[in-house]
DNA sequence: GCGCACATCGTAAACGTTTACAGGAAGATG
DNA sequence: CATCTTCCTGTAAACGTTTACGATGTGCGC
């Protein structure tokens, strides 16, 4: 592991000056004798150009961040999937940043900006505070965020339609006769859960339903978050024919809990899930869910970076995907009750 | 957006030199006057260091590139979990490379190495060729393989045990007396592929069955492919009572096809999948799956590669994770057949 | 008052590129 | 043949750090 060559060691070998190798290294007019040369002195010594010290000298690292607020979120992992090919294909390497919804980590990461390791950032939080607005005003590079940012910030900016999306959903569980819709959210004061919980009391509103404090339980957006606060809800509320959960993973851990409790879904309970990921369709039963097109929202966030970066004046725009509804068993499914859990699931005949 | 301050910056405000401002923001014995006088002009112009500049004076990136094959794919995922809070924990950025288990993309982040914009590599190939390993032998940074390597290649690399993975799968499947087991394969030019269609075949003989390579089929690693696999295999042997799928995406579509063809699972046919991802247990039936420990695979790799970079020739060191057998509904199931798909299951609105 | 040890600092080089600028050679033009 | 272009090349500076080295100043012992 030697130290690999540079543009002074071929310069030597070709007999020519670094000037001149780094001229021909980036196809700038030169004589073709000259061009020989020092293409047969790269080969012949392996060379491969720094990338620190050209991006020093060029002030382009070719690197993007992306700032996730939680790797283990299908969601999330969605909008990666499109990031990194889009990335990739202009040329960009995807510096991965996990947050943990932390908002701490996350200004850690607009403040990181300045140490220019990247040329820009794409970044979804959760929640987005003064602190965060003060830094992007701040931010040393171009910064795209998923959510939704207040009115008139000016940033580039993706978003989903979950007002929309939730008011599918509603309007799908009411058009199957349910009357007593509940609702599971994650911590409201998050931009997606503030977003679906009001968006729940529109819907409700529209269709002329009560809104019901009893029917509106707060967790968290994982699974056994989400069971726990089906639990109690389900304890309040009994009678509850319907679940609108705030993203698959508290539907999930309806399901579950729901299936503990005996209740049958979607007989009894008819459960509709957010974001659509993968988990929707191989769940037990299928998972009605809304999809707010996470994979749409990575595309359109790295595209418009890619082209700020490309522009740096521009206006910053806005972007929003519409939301689509994925029906599946847990709303319209017509087989019989499903059957206790099987033994091994959780110990049980 | 102008353009940052810059030690120099520093340097004329505090009226002290670059080296000065250098040593007082890298903690070196400075006089506490100096240091006063640095940090209030830092922190004034809310200077940040410039991370490119510092990585190429100090040949130290303070980054780590990880290449997976498949984003798509929980199992990697699970080891990208794992990865980033080790390597967030011990000061390092992670790139992530996604090669689409396409080789020339593999040894492209071999060769980019050379780039010097990491300082090492973790590097989860599903195949090995003759240029990975001369890649490997010639690369510029340490590497760290997940996956297996030819006996003796000097490179840390951290191993699953298939074999008796898919060891303790088919013996639990012959404990619950099914005689006539099928394997749904990967392609076999892939290590993973290679080393599960040995095991099965091992594990067979171990407990004194007939191979039959009749009751073999290969597909790829993905649900579509692996349900069209297990459909091709049905018609050839329609007598077979069990299913061993070479990871959980194949075992979903097998789940799939049988379903659509009115067998019951795991009455009929019991299914066992492997990587023990999260589908596993979110899939109807849940789905008994072979665990080959990709998140500590993740972990120890991660801790391999950290150690290397603190102790650049110590010996190539190799880290075998165990499996574990995840026993769910998919084999050991009790309620009578699943029905057939509801009807919304695939119409979508 | 001299010499020495020590602490602190500034100058300058280095990391590996890119690029502005000027110089030289060759060809075109008078 | 002198001059002007044109083309190609080399010199050197720059990007923003870190760090070896030598200079300076202070305090102390004699």
């Amino acid at each position: 592991m030697a130290d690999g060559p540079t543009i002074t060691t071929i310069a030597e070998r070709a007999g020519v000056s670094i000037a001149s190798v780094s001229r021909v290294l980036n196809g700038l007019p030169t004589r073709q004798e000259t061009v020989r040369k020092v293409m047969a002195a790269a080969e012949e010594l392996g060379y491969v150009r720094n990338a620190v010290a050209r991006s020093l000298k060029s002030r382009r690292t070719h690197q993007i961040a992306f700032a996730m607020a939680d790797i283990g979120n299908p969601a999330y992992l969605a909008m990666l999937r499109q990031i990194q090919p889009v990335l990739k294909a202009a040329g960009y390497r995807l510096v991965l940043h996990s947050t943990d919804a932390v908002v701490a980590d996350e200004i850690d990461v607009l403040h990181s900006l300045g140490e220019r390791y990247v040329d820009g950032l794409i970044m979804s939080p959760l929640r987005v505070t003064r602190r965060h607005l003060d830094m992007l005003a701040a931010a040393r590079a171009p910064v795209v965020i998923i959510g939704s940012v207040p009115e008139g910030t000016p940033v580039d900016n993706v978003r989903a339609d979950s007002r929309t999306g939730v008011q599918l959903a509603v309007r799908h569980l009411y058009g199957l006769g349910r009357r007593t819709i509940g609702m599971v959210n994650g911590p409201t004061d998050t931009v997606p859960g503030a977003a679906r919980g009001a968006a729940y009391r529109e819907a409700l509103e529209e269709l002329g339903l009560p809104y019901d404090e009893d029917l509106v339980e707060i967790g968290d957006f994982y699974r056994a978050e989400g069971g726990r606060a089906v639990a109690a809800l389900l304890r309040r509320r009994p009678d509850v024919d319907a679940l609108m959960c705030a993203n698959d993973l508290i539907a999930l851990g309806a399901l579950d809990v729901l299936r503990a409790a005996g209740r049958r879904v979607p007989q009894d309970v008819a459960v509709v899930g957010m974001d659509d990921t993968d988990l929707a369709a191989a769940s037990w039963p299928s998972l009605t869910s809304v999809s707010l097109g996470s994979a749409e929202r990575g595309k359109a966030a790295a595209e418009l970076l890619l082209d700020r970066l490309k522009n740096g004046d521009r206006e910053p725009r806005r972007v929003t995907v519409p939301p689509r509804l994925a029906v599946r068993a847990s709303t319209t499914g017509e087989e019989p009750a499903p059957l206790p859990p099987p033994g091994a699931e959780r110990g049980r005949p």
